[in-house]
RNA sequence: GCGGGCAUGGCGGAACUGGCAGACGCGACGGAUUUAGGAUCCGUUGGGCAACCGUGCAGGUUCAAGUCCUGUUGCCCGCACCA
């Protein structure tokens, strides 16, 4: 039967909306579940499909877990600060106040019209002032807790969003907004010291239920490596040059050293370099390579060797030659390696282009083809000689280092520190003051929020300076400190500020005096399961987790970890196979599908398409076969009959088992397929009894809402269905009492036999035996062996 | 190169801890209804006339392998000259 979807959905919308039923209890007493989803950025072009499947997981757990009697916290909010919507305000000269807001406002109506269970009574959107404040506010702490920092370097930059990107925001050499390929640009920015969280970023990984992929990217992310500081003195010079190495122990296999075109030492002594000319062309040819262009060239090395200095190994006193080569990146270490062509495959690869020797100083390779990395006995290693174990040798050699005063064991991440400010308008000031007696002082807590003041034009300056510096009432103010003329910071915080603590927020979204009140957190934080995109493992949620730990280590949040349970969801593809883009024409628009066939069908769709974590193709057909079930459960009532069923009974336990533990786990396409197969059930045997009927529409409920309360009100069901308590299955009747096992000789399948639930095993064998299908088969055969395995199958071994 | 993962009908995908491969849905085919189309309902649907054969490929373990082991091929994702 076909219903009235478009009616049906606007009605319950309302009602839920208007009992304020999905609003968290206050209630402090009952168990709580907070649910989080990645809350959206209000974009212009609307909602898409993945938002709705991206939503739907956590959506259904949270409908399931209300009905189980928790206290549920499943909140959204906007992340709403950020370029595409100062693009589009430069572009159509609007606000992006304006432009934010009506973006907001067309995203929670989508958002409503699917019929979502958030609780809007607590929604944030990060350029609130109110919101921004405590953004702010945590920012400032970490200002005084010594984690920023200013520093001029070599920064990813994006000349054409003409903004500084952080590593996170630049990953594959390509501008994370536009595109655009990152050049390397020297700039004095802020800085976040995310690398002094990195070992308790680390170690938290072992408190948290994460899938193993996501815990692998963020450790390779993080990229802890161990090893040693050693100083190799350099001849010509007064000064020694300090170089990171992860093996040690192969010091005396040290041949050359390297340095990264940019190492300062090279402009320290440019006059004592006789080859000066040729090393300014060698650096001016890496200067202009972009990011990506120089890690391409993994095959081909080039470099330029520096004459009239060279360095000396400590491990043997040799002097050996020093070159600049642009496979040593300043950004890594100190910017300079010691090289071990024998046991290192870049650097083998660099002394056989450029003649150096090869000394082995570990056994077990043939040095002669390739670097051998491998472990070994020590060779030509003065004291190291015959350690047979890198442990040891790497042990010895950072002890004699440390007693000689050159070098110390130390500890290095790829993780670097986060770059944290945009040359923008759209996004938080950054609340410091530059006074000229008194340096960086940070805008007083009670001045909190520093507002965004109005500009008249919103693009950036030149040489990319904030459209703020253009406004000298903000500029200029008074320093804080000494009262003296000062002038404020015009930079503004990147994209992913707000977004870092928004999970705390609502627990108490309106608090005026805290980021969120002691009570509140304690009791919603941490958040129970947080769901979201790939793309954000290594960025979001690294950047939220080192926010969280700050604030747990000045004691503003009660525990260490914000997340105690990740999952994500996979991609909608499009119909053709491949990622949904605006240039390939193939998204799919989640209010066509609403328009069509309605919400219900569109949330049963998204999760019955395939497993919730992988990437699956849109198919329209597929929808119609969601609709077609929904028309058929609209149905239902009218096959209500007083006469009990015991055939349905068995397949109604299974169900109610079944869509209770597929839900838990996310298997939401075969719990909705479970729900298919009985209804198929129901219509085979032509009735149900009313209680069935509720229980299936129960089932149903967090799947297709809608629909459910409308049956649930047309059979007189009393109050809303979403708070109806969740079914209950009895385990010893999810078996019928008659059982269909299966019958193999040696290990084939050669029929089925029907028998009591509780058959012995000898009492299954016979009848196996006995089968007219089976024993022609074992006549005249002797029986080697026999196997039951209880409720599924017998196999006997005849030879 | 490092790390994570995947491979099952025409398609999306099921399959507990090794126990009847292909649940459920789509599509397709046949039928009913209909002036027709659509929608709906009923039936069939891995291949093969059959014995049998079938989960990327080649082996192995086992009474029994999509599932475990060894090797191999292809694909996807993340990081990547990280010293």
């Amino acid at each position: 039967m076909k219903y009235d979807f478009a009616a049906i959905e606007k009605k319950w919308q309302d009602r839920w909306e208007e009992a304020g039923i999905f609003r968290a209890s206050e209630d402090r007493s009952k168990k709580k579940f907070y649910a989080l989803v990645e809350f959206p950025y209000p974009s212009g072009a609307g909602m898409h499909v993945g938002h709705i499947k991206a939503y739907s997981g956590l959506e259904v757990i949270s409908r399931k877990r209300r009905m189980q009697g928790y206290n549920v916290l499943f909140p959204i909010g906007f992340d709403a600060f950020g370029l595409p919507t100062e693009n589009y305000a430069v572009k159509t000269n609007t606000h992006p106040r304006i432009v934010t807001d009506k973006n907001i406002r067309k995203f929670t109506s989508q958002l409503k019209r699917v019929g979502f269970s958030f609780d809007w009574s607590r929604t944030v959107d990060t350029t609130d002032e109110d919101y921004y404040k405590w953004t702010q506010w945590i920012f400032r702490k970490m200002f005084d807790a010594g984690l920023v920092f200013r520093a001029t370097t070599l920064v990813n930059y994006c000349p054409h969003c003409q903004v500084v990107l952080s590593n996170e925001d630049s990953q594959g050499g390509k501008c994370d907004i536009c595109h655009s390929e990152v050049i390397q640009k020297s700039k004095d920015v802020w800085y976040l010291r995310i690398t002094a969280y990195a070992d308790k970023l680390l170690e938290g990984l072992a408190k948290v239920d994460y899938p193993a992929n996501v815990k692998a990217m963020q450790e390779n992310w993080i990229g802890r490596s161990e090893g040693a500081f050693a100083d190799f003195r350099l001849t010509g010079c007064d000064e020694s040059l300090r170089i990171y190495t992860t093996r040690p122990d192969t010091m005396f296999g040290v041949t050359f050293m390297v340095i990264a075109p940019e190492h300062p030492v090279i402009e320290k002594y440019r006059d004592r370099i006789s080859n000066i000319d040729a090393l300014d062309a060698y650096r001016e040819e890496c200067a202009k390579k972009t990011e990506f262009e120089r890690t391409q060239l993994t095959k081909d090395k080039t470099g330029v060797r520096i004459e009239g200095i060279a360095a000396i190994n400590p491990a043997n006193g040799k002097e050996i030659p020093i070159y600049i080569s642009d496979y040593v990146m300043m950004g890594y270490g100190t910017g300079a390696i010691m090289a071990v062509p024998a046991h290192d495959e870049r650097d083998y690869e660099f002394a056989k282009k450029f003649g150096i020797d090869i000394v082995e100083v570990i056994k077990g390779g043939d040095i002669s083809k390739e670097a051998y990395t491998g472990d070994g006995e020590m060779i030509n290693s003065g004291f190291l000689n015959g350690i047979e174990t890198k442990k040891e040798a790497i042990a010895k050699m950072i002890a004699f280092l440390s007693e000689k005063g050159i070098g110390e064991k130390g500890v290095q991440y790829k993780m670097k520190d986060w770059a944290f400010n945009r040359q923008r308008y759209w996004g938080e000031p950054i609340p410091i003051v530059h006074c000229p007696k008194c340096g960086m002082v940070g805008v007083p807590y009670e001045e909190l929020p520093l507002k965004l003041p109005p500009v008249e034009n919103f693009e950036p300056g030149e040489g990319g300076e904030s459209p703020l510096a253009k406004i000298d009432s903000f500029v200029n103010c008074s320093c804080p400190k000494c009262g003296g003329p000062a002038k404020r910071e015009t930079d503004t915080m990147p994209q992913w500020a707000g977004s870092s603590w928004y999970f705390l927020r609502y627990t108490d979204p309106h608090n005026p005096d805290a980021l969120a009140s002691k009570e509140a957190l304690d009791y919603w934080m941490p958040v129970d399961w947080y769901n979201g995109g790939m793309e954000h493992v290594t960025r979001h949620m690294i950047y939220s987790r080192f926010w969280h730990r700050f604030l747990y280590d000045i004691g503003a949040v009660p525990c260490e970890e914000p997340y105690a349970k990740r999952t994500a969801q996979g991609l909608i593809l499009g119909p053709d196979g491949d990622k949904m883009s605006k240039s390939k024409g193939n998204v799919v628009d989640p209010n066509d599908v609403v328009d069509v066939y309605g919400a219900d069908v569109l949330r049963v769709y998204v999760l019955f398409m395939g497993d919730y974590g992988s990437a699956a193709p849109w198919n329209d057909s597929s929808v119609k076969g969601c609709k077609r079930f929904l028309d058929r459960v609209a149905s239902l009532p009218e096959m209500v009959s007083g006469k009990e069923n015991p055939k349905l009974e068995t397949a109604f336990h299974k169900t109610v088992k079944k869509v209770s533990e597929d839900i838990d786990e996310m298997k939401f396409n075969t719990a909705i397929a479970a729900l298919m197969t009985l209804l198929n059930d129901i219509a085979d045997q032509g009735s149900l009894t009313k209680d069935q009927l509720v229980d299936f529409i129960k089932l149903l409920n967090p799947f297709a809402p809608h629909l459910t309360e409308e049956i649930w009100e047309n059979i007189g069901g009393r109050g809303f269905l979403s708070l109806a308590p969740w079914p209950e299955w009895d385990e010893a009747k999810t078996v019928d009492d008659e059982i269909e096992i299966a019958v193999q000789i040696g290990g084939k399948l050669k029929g089925t036999i029907l028998v009591p639930k509780d058959i012995s095993k000898d009492d299954a064998i016979a009848a196996a035996k006995a089968d007219p299908k089976i024993a022609p088969l074992l006549a005249g055969k002797s029986i080697v062996k026999e196997i039951y395995v209880p409720g599924r199958i017998v196999n006997i071994v005849a030879k």
